[in-house]
DNA sequence: CGGGCAATGTTAATCTTTGTTCATCTTGGC
DNA sequence: GCCAAGATGAACAAAGATTAACATTGCCCG
């Protein structure tokens, strides 16, 4: 291979940079065929502009500033069977749509699954949602606007309304803290529900995701109802003359098969 | 997996347990080719920065759950005189005010400065600023929504300046890639540059921010001119002339002075 | 052709990081 | 409650990285 100027040796540096985790001195010495001091002074110069940060042995991507939001949550009751019902519900995503993510647990675990997702749109009030994809290549994320509530990931509020009359999408994904055996969609937090109507509103179809334990529960606001919404995803414990009430409304009930734990 | 620098290989350990609820010292042994050892004096620098807690055999998140945004922190060249413009700006606020606080560093550093404010709403695309005030007691933060770019931690964009439209506050404040010598305001962005225009328009006043090295520079967009502002704030050593000539546009002028560099 | 200049390589002293050993401590099974 | 398997951390040695200073190379331009 032919020596580059050290200019050209430096900017590919930073490419090769994007990638990977980060680099050391001597891979990089051995792909431009120089020495190693030769690259140890690449990196300072790198440095000096903060384009990357040195460390011992080699060099990572410069510093990134980490804005930390954080919440006191239990994601972990039922992990089990919300990752079966986000798995059911990947199923549902076809490249090139448009997507709304409601707040919640359960959308979240279907969020992580759709980081490979290809050409997807995530409309999302979430920023649990919107912190899990801001990575994925072929995800573009917006954040509808809102109040934040401290120690929640939720926006809501008169913004996030407006936000998201903005928009049309092909599905919205939401959670629920309760369905009566009515097929009523009941949610916690009164401007939580009105979102969630909204929602449903811009979208072409709507699925709702909800684990067996919310079946028969209800909380403060009544959103809606199942006979509203395209799909509604459960896990296997659901009560089976519950879900078969449920599919005369029309709505289209799915079981979500238990998964495999994660390795 | 070829090694890494030590510090590289942290990183990668705090980005890995993101996802997952736990690692062991054996499995990330293995993945990154190192001794038990090496991984536990990593997992021990890491817990020192409160980052993990460790258990036997291994290490999970902290406690709390975070939601991270990272972006590739900016030069953090001229942060005494960013720091310094930030504390005159904050002697502008007053308990009760409705704020506009744009993207930027030195706006971040204003942020930084009304943690303690009193009865304050601070509305902003920046999820910085949202970030550093997500727990001051006294503050309520209004996130405009918007798209969210890599790496970046603004939000642009059509929701943003929707959601904007739903707003009037007192005082907005707002950075500047560039001040020219005839008191044009530039960004680097156009989509920024639209944003700022209309916050200037919702704002009762303005306040521009704007460190010396500003001074005579110009960027990609024009998003006004400081005769548009009501207050212009900049360090010690900015230039008189230009401050002169600025002074007879309208705007009030303010150099700040420096402070003692933070303990 | 050759001086000047910047970039690169080399050497040697010094510092970091890593692996290993071993005594001690935790954890979970019984 | 006790024991065994395995995890931990201190100490030390070795491998390898860093830096500064100096030597060398390659190139531009008169």
């Amino acid at each position: 291979m032919r020596r580059l100027p050290s200019s050209a040796r430096q900017s590919q540096i930073r490419r090769s940079l994007a990638g990977r985790p980060g680099v050391t001195v001597a891979s990089l010495a051995r792909e431009f065929g120089v020495s190693g001091m030769t690259v140890r002074r690449d990196l300072a110069a790198l440095e000096a502009r903060s384009e990357v940060r040195r460390t011992h042995g080699g060099a990572m991507l410069a510093e990134r500033m980490i804005l930390e939001f954080d919440y006191r949550e239990r994601r972990e009751a039922n992990r089990e069977a919300k990752r079966a019902i986000a798995a059911a519900a990947r199923r549902l995503v076809r490249p090139g749509m448009r997507l709304i993510l409601d707040n919640g647990t359960t959308t979240l675990e279907l969020a992580a699954l759709l980081r490979d997702g290809r050409d997807l749109t995530v409309i999302t009030p979430s920023l649990a949602v919107a912190s899990e994809l801001q990575h994925a290549a072929g995800v573009e994320v917006i954040l509808l606007g809102g109040v934040i509530r401290r120690g929640s990931p939720d926006l809501t509020g008169p913004v996030t309304e407006r936000s998201l009359e903005l928009f049309s999408a092909d599905l919205a994904f939401q959670g629920a803290d309760g369905i009566g055996s009515d097929g009523s969609i009941y949610n916690a937090d009164l401007r939580l529900a009105q979102v969630d109507r909204l929602m449903r509103r811009v979208a072409r179809d709507c699925c709702i995701l909800a684990d067996h334990t919310k079946i028969g529960r209800t909380a403060l606001a009544r959103s809606g109802g199942l006979g509203n919404a395209g799909t509604f995803i459960t896990d296997a414990e659901a009560p089976t003359a519950a879900l078969r009430r449920f599919a005369r409304l029309g709505v289209k009930v799915v079981v979500a098969r238990p998964i495999s734990p994660l390795p």
